[in-house]
RNA sequence: GCUCUCGUAGCUCAAAUGGAUAGAGCAACAGACUUCUAAUCUGUAGGUUAUAGGUUCGAGUCCUAUCGAGAGCGCCA
């Protein structure tokens, strides 16, 4: 809690006082009549000096004015009560309160999606939570560029522009719909036929090598491929700074390979190169015929970022399986000396279907991101068929986002459209809908709630509840940001949802006879509908007005 | 074969660096609506955290073994 940084500060020095290296951590209570507790102190209850410790402790907390009342128990707990009356006015700075101070240069690269192939479910965990990570960095007031990071080179195309060389397709006049039904069949020849397999590895080959026709062939498929993407993707409320691939980066490739050659970093093997830096496997740099892999155009991508985005920090947003790719890119970066920029690859787990089989369509076909959008609007539309295009378009993309993101990342999950349309649960339906209630209560007041002030004598325990809840923001939003873990935001709406709910429904507040306890409960809803809307906008959820 | 990840309530999932009595949702059961949007709320029940050891003031979390599940493992991305 911002308000509490300074109690913190000097709790710390008063620690490094007795030599202990031990910074505070501010937790939520998990016991009841207190917000939140400090539990450093239990580890040293066997310190000399733990006595002293706490007595000097007690005075810091006591003169702090935000602390209403607190204790430090036997095993040395350290148990915490906030004046909210001091609390609530500062709502208003928490935006500001929050943000570092160093920014940092963040770049999320969401390893994007191949030219070529339609937007499947599988991308739809990094573009939830890539789009997440985006807001909540953002939010700490950090400089954040994001690069779909298009797989728009290499083996898939070569694999299409030798299929259509085969089969006489004109590329010119080829549209979306035809090449999302060549490629599964060149992917099948590649694996199956072996002399389509060494045909394709040439036009790879060439295609390194920039020779013409070639290259306008690759031109097509990309333009006609980049427009369904970015169409897919406006109509999932996503968008990009930056819409780099693989591509990009070829012209730097020969020099960067020269040069490591040059320093003895890297060796031939058979035509190929490897890297010398000792690890099993031993990591491949190039093909043996000397055309690039994935790893080579991420490490050139490194060099071209450092020269184009200077930054301090890369998040690569990339499923759990591809662990030892970013393992091999991220010792490679250091084995190389390219920089000393931080890298960290932001795994997460695979979407499944509800039984938890890989998701896909009836003929076999990994599922289309447009065929589950589909669903979800007819799921939302059998829940209320009289509302407009615009809202089902909204909740579809809300249950999209909030279903994916109420997990944690790193487990894989599965994808149960009719549990995530389920109207309550923790559901995007269920926080929308507690917004839009609280919207409408205020609304239909009449009321210039923004300038009631509370009457804290007055405060019932439904609504204290609600605005304990407020509390614990910054616990969340911390964890979130420093794991790159959303779902701690996505479970705390439907913990502040579920408490509005609960208050709302315990009395009927416009028509409460105690004049005092009416307004109370306008302004905390008022309130709720500030941190609602704050942490939907961290998730990349947009709040609907009606529903 | 080697490497890594995981095992928590009937089901789906939480529990930051080891902290006090392991929490939610769904389903089940019992209640509350001529509604400020019941698309809701209230309550009950549900656990030897896979198993067996160990480390320590304290273990779902760390270590070891066993059982079970999944993923990855130079010339795909």
């Amino acid at each position: 809690m911002y308000q509490l940084s300074n109690l913190i500060t000097n709790l710390n020095k008063e620690l490094k006082k007795y030599n202990i290296n031990e910074s505070i951590d501010l937790k939520i209570s998990t016991i009841q009549n207190y917000d939140f507790q400090i539990n450093n102190l239990v580890k040293f209850q066997k310190n000399k000096d733990i006595k002293k410790i706490k007595s000097s402790f007690s005075e810091i907390i006591e003169n702090e004015p935000f602390i209403k009342h607190y204790e430090i128990t036997d095993k040395y707990f350290i148990n915490l009560l906030i004046n909210i009356e001091l609390f609530l006015p500062g709502i208003e700075n928490l935006k500001d309160s929050i943000k570092v101070k160093k920014p940092k240069k963040i770049i999320l690269d969401y390893g994007g999606p191949n030219i070529g192939k339609p937007l499947h479910v599988g991308h739809l965990r990094s573009l939830n939570i890539g789009r997440s990570l985006y807001q909540i960095n953002k939010f700490a007031g950090h400089n954040v560029l994001n690069d779909i990071h298009l797989g728009d080179w290499g083996m898939p195309i070569a694999q299409i522009i030798c299929y259509t060389d085969e089969n006489n397709i004109d590329l010119g006049k080829v549209k979306i719909d035809d090449l999302e039904k060549i490629y599964p069949k060149a992917s099948k020849l590649y694996s199956e036929d072996p002399d389509f397999n060494l045909k394709a590895q040439n036009v790879n080959k060439q295609l390194n090598e920039k020779k013409e026709p070639l290259l306008e062939k690759w031109k097509n498929i990309k333009s006609i491929s980049v427009q369904s993407i970015k169409e897919a993707l406006s109509l999932l409320g996503h968008d990009f700074d930056l819409w780099m691939g693989e591509s990009d980066v070829n012209n730097l490739i020969p020099t960067m390979i020269k040069q490591l050659y040059e320093k003895n970093k890297i060796s031939m093997d058979g035509g190929a190169y490897i890297s010398n830096f000792q690890s099993d496997p031993k990591i491949l740099i190039t093909k043996s015929d000397g055309s690039y892999l994935y790893l080579t155009t991420d490490l050139a991508t490194v060099l071209d970022r450092q020269k184009k985005n200077k930054f301090d920090k890369t998040i690569y947003i990339v499923d759990k399986r591809q662990k030892l790719h970013f393992e091999q890119l991220f010792n490679s970066i250091k084995f190389f000396q390219f920089g000393n920029e931080e890298f960290l690859h932001v795994e997460f787990g695979t979407v499944n279907d509800s039984k938890g089989n890989p998701f896909k369509t009836r003929d076999g076909d990994t599922k289309k991101l447009s065929e589950l959008y589909n669903e979800t609007i007819l799921k939302i539309k059998e829940i209320n068929e009289d509302l407009d295009e615009d809202s089902y378009k909204l909740l579809a993309n809300t249950v999209l986002t909030y279903s994916d993101l109420i997990t944690n990342r790193k487990t894989d999950y599965k994808f149960d459209l009719d549990k995530f349309t389920n109207i309550s649960g923790k559901t995007g339906i269920y926080v929308q809908y507690a917004f839009v209630r609280a919207n409408k209560l205020i609304e239909n007041s009449n009321i210039d709630v923004e300038n009631i002030n509370l009457v804290f004598s007055d405060i019932r325990d439904l609504d204290n509840n609600l605005i304990k809840c407020f509390l614990k923001f910054e616990y969340y939003y911390f964890q979130a940001l420093v794991n790159n873990e959303p779902h701690h935001l996505a479970d705390y709406l439907y913990e502040l949802s579920n408490l509005f709910n609960s208050m709302y429904q315990d009395e009927n507040i416009l028509e409460n006879t105690n004049e005092i306890v009416k307004l109370n409960k306008l302004k905390i809803a008022y309130y709720f509908l500030f941190y609602s809307k704050m942490v939907m906008e961290l998730l990349g959820i947009q709040p609907a007005q009606k529903m």
